[in-house]
DNA sequence: TCAGACATGTAAGTCGTTACATGATTCA
DNA sequence: TGAATCATGTAACGACTTACATGTCTGA
């Protein structure tokens, strides 16, 4: 893929678990190359702009694979939500509220979101074909047809992931906001 | 409170959703007296060490409530092992499998201690009392009784948001791996 | 007496974001 | 023709972490 494909996976397909900016994606390809990790090359079809397009070498698999089996760590994650909520404690509870019912909004909307997303694509996963919108931004990594529908589908699982925890959240505005009312 | 009392609240009380290290801490405190936000004393009892503690000015508290009425920013929340997951799929299904039950194992783990950590704090909040470990990292934010038992209850609120967040993901776990299974 | 907690801070380095700079191509 | 998108990059800044430096006090 090209620096600029990286950017638009990262935006359309992982927007909720990732993202990335192009400061760190070209610095980064560049690293790849000097390390031998990935190669690039220019790759610049008639009539279209000038393009580089990196592919992951032999040595690069290795590492990437190596990279999958070390321990993830999961980083403490910072929620202003939870911060602002906790020292809201010694204000009236007036301010509480307002704070869990912006978020429940947030949420809400956010998961409106999500859930269209995932009846599409659960209804291509069902037709064994895999939508238009993301063969611009997965063609790049494989083309058998039972890899597609398994790309299909793991998408379709990232995306669960985020769909439960918003709804984990909202049962939790809804436990807050019945707990303060009194 | 001081610098270190900081840290030790955010570690002991906050930390399934911030955290903080020496590095910001005190530098940002002595930005906030010179910007007149909070006021800084020494407070040394007799055969204690040394000890700086920092108060909020009534220009603080009114930053303070405007930070709180600002739109909260909901940074997009980095997930490595989604990422991994999501990167696993051109690869044997046992490799994301793998993946998906080493996070389980975490998510497992960080479930029981919240809920050993909540079933205290509600058994003190039902009985109108403080546990004792609460009182060491609470007690600078103030002592009214009335007051006491609702940071009491602010405090168990915020932990809920980590059990339920947890239980989200081991859901998803769950399902995840049933969908792996063919 | 010695480990561990108390307590305050600094320096270096990494990581990440934002803004900027540049220029080609497409389509209304 | 002009706005939007394609496409690649750099520079400056700010946030965050890690490691270090220093010294006191408590309790086993």
């Amino acid at each position: 893929m090209s620096g600029y494909d990286i950017k638009k996976l990262v935006d359309v397909g992982l927007s909720h678990f990732w993202n990335e900016n192009y400061g760190q994606i070209y610095p980064t390809l560049e690293l790849l190359v000097d390390d031998r990790l990935a190669s690039k090359r220019e790759k610049t079809s008639v009539g279209k702009r000038k393009r580089f397009v990196y592919s992951i070498t032999r040595k690069g698999e290795r590492a990437f694979k190596g990279w999958l089996r070390e321990p993830t760590v999961m980083p403490i994650v910072r929620n202003e939500l939870q911060l602002k909520f906790f020292l809201s404690c010694n204000l009236p509870t007036s301010e509480s509220v307002r704070l869990v019912q912006e978020y429940q909004a947030d949420q809400r909307a956010m998961l409106e979101q999500y859930q269209e997303s995932a009846a599409v694509l659960r209804r291509s996963i069902e037709s064994g074909s895999r939508p238009e919108e993301l063969d611009d931004i997965l063609q790049v990594t494989s083309s058998a047809s039972a890899e597609r529908s398994e790309q299909c589908k793991v998408f379709y699982l990232t995306l669960r992931h985020g769909i439960l925890s918003m709804k984990a959240r909202l049962a939790w505005c809804d436990e807050v906001l019945r707990s303060l009312e009194e």
